[in-house]
DNA sequence: ACTAAAACGTTATGATATAACAAATCATTT
DNA sequence: AAATGATTTGTTATATCATAACGTTTTAGT
């Protein structure tokens, strides 16, 4: 799927940052390059999301490249958020895909959207908290 | 732990509440009962998901009350919300907790919070959708 | 070129959350 | 009871996050 111009952008600065931005970080930057007003980062970002490129973090309130070059699989990522370094590791589990279909089946959900975010200290920071 | 009468009023609110509410919809609420700014609001709830009493879905920006009477447990809840009559199940499951233990050694991940959202729809919606 | 759909520019506004500070209340010790 | 310190409260202002609405421009398919 080919991207616009302002999507393109919107990526490519999630992608250089070494951590979430906001949207209104993402406006910041981008005013250099021509963003003017909040819509115009939210459009990028919807469809960005949509097509699973950009991952919204809901604890966060941000956002993140995806880390998985065409992150269109079905199966849900797990977001480990570092509060100290602010890095954000995307990964998938499959134990943890199981328990998700266990606890959906179980209660007969039909799932549509799946939020898993853990929140604290990654190795390396626990390592130099010393 | 003892509430004070604010916290009271707030945890009772949501305890009576079909849905999760915003701070805004319970400051609403509470108008009539003397509540008359946001921060009011915020502090109750801050202290209310302190104790664990009271939980934060970072999904719907939105708190409901726990639903495990005092739910001081340390294992992390799951929360099943259905978009179409907005009823939120919270639970635990083993499998689930064994997948988030499995992640978090394996990445050597500190965990101090952890967010798990399941949006979809409910067994009951979805036999309705006919 | 024509058309419909998508994307864009812009202004305004809605929704969520907190900073800051003074006043009141509560619990504890004297 | 008075003094003290900690917590809670009331209030104003403001920060932060997100979208409605509407007119214009661009794009893709015929």
């Amino acid at each position: 799927m080919k991207l616009t111009e302002k999507q393109t952008q919107v990526l490519d600065a999630l992608q250089s940052a070494a951590a979430p931005m906001s949207a209104y970080e993402l406006l910041d930057e981008l005013r250099e390059d021509g963003f003017r007003a909040p819509p115009q980062v939210y459009r990028a970002l919807t469809k960005l999301t949509e097509t699973g490129q950009v991952h919204r973090l809901e604890s966060l309130n941000a956002f993140i490249a995806c880390g998985h070059s065409h992150c269109h699989q079905q199966t849900p990522s797990v977001f480990l958020i570092c509060q100290h370094c602010k890095q954000v590791d995307e990964l998938q589990n499959d134990s943890l895909r199981q328990g998700l279909a266990e606890v959906t089946q179980h209660q007969a959900f039909t799932l549509t959207q799946a939020v898993i975010e853990l929140t604290g200290t990654c190795e390396q920071c626990e390592q130099e908290l010393d």
